[in-house]
DNA sequence: GGTTGCATGTAAAACGTTACATGATTTT
DNA sequence: AAAATCATGTAACGTTTTACATGCAACC
């Protein structure tokens, strides 16, 4: 059966512990969402086809009298999530409608691209901010989480986030000086 | 009617200046492409229907003696152009595999860990070198496109890439330090 | 005369989001 | 009693990629 990228992902999160389709929603919303999304539109349909591949168990597991469906990796699963994560990446993307505005500015003038920076510089801020606060709540947990791999990807939102946002404000800046000089 | 997010990137490359849909596509190959990617299967589709819609205006102009259609927007595509570009940014979208693969690589180990990293690293350094390759020849052609808002992406896709390459490298190390006092 | 590049286009498939539907349970 | 949260799922839609088809022109 040919995996789609995000039933790969699927598999890695069954991979840190079996959870129900909810808990991966979840789960994603608060780790990979921001270099990684999915929607409860794929989760299910995935698991689904993850189960009768038979690379997932999927079993009912209610918690509290609640309906809820567990599903776990089989040996196949395992296997398969072993050799995806042992090739290399593909799949590089991004999708920057900020960036857009800004390759495009010059059409509104001087104005138009500052004001795409600053759109472009307080949403990266933001995001940074977001991370953080993820960051703080999860190292209060344990330790251990500040030694996982998803940790580091963490990390990495924030330092790629506040980079962004930095260079943004030079660029500001160094828009605001020409501008002065030139006048 | 409804513009699609690439029919709106389409409309703006005709801002800069009047072109056929293969002329788009190179374009956009060459600037765009690392942050908003565009195929064939988009823009000849797109173009017709900002035709159809009145945004653009397409006229047979063949250059020494070959086929061409050449797109120039219209009024009312200028117009269109103007209101998206005031309009705050929305779509911020990445899907970045080598950072999911990090996220799952206590999977297979610290050694798959640093694999991971170093593929990473390896992507953004080869980015950065490709649009440094762009840079130096854009900037041989004119200062004027120096100054230009879309070369201020391309500067951004090089500082971006190049912190990105660095992130990795320095984590890898930190990983090295730590195995062997751990060791 | 063959390969590369210019140039336009389409069809099918893959991928993903949004919105909706349903219903139970816990919290306020 | 109402609102929020847990929980599963589907249908419709929109977007994008891939692969193919076609043909002329310029270059080697």
């Amino acid at each position: 059966m040919e995996l789609s990228p995000t039933s790969r992902a699927i598999l890695g999160m069954l991979g840190l512990e079996p959870m129900s389709g909810y808990e991966i929603k979840r789960l994603v919303d608060s780790s990979t969402r921001f270099f990684w999304a999915a929607s409860y539109g794929q989760i299910y349909p995935e698991l689904k086809r993850l189960s009768e591949a038979g690379l997932v168990e999927s079993t009912e597991d209610p918690q509290s009298g609640r309906r809820r469906i567990v599903h776990r990796l089989t040996p196949a699963g395992e296997q398969a999530l072993r050799e995806w994560l042992a090739q290399p990446p593909e799949i590089q993307e991004m999708r920057d409608e900020s960036l857009l505005k800004i390759f495009f500015s010059d059409f509104g003038g001087r104005e138009a691209t500052l004001a795409a920076l600053e759109a472009k510089r307080a949403h990266h801020a933001e995001l940074a901010e977001r991370l953080r606060t993820i960051s703080t709540s999860a190292g209060k947990e344990a330790a251990k989480i500040s030694d996982s791999s998803a940790y580091l990807t963490l990390r990495y939102g924030i330092a790629l986030n506040d980079f962004a946002a930095e260079w943004c404000e030079r660029e500001v800046e160094r828009l605001h000086g020409e501008g002065s000089r030139a006048a």
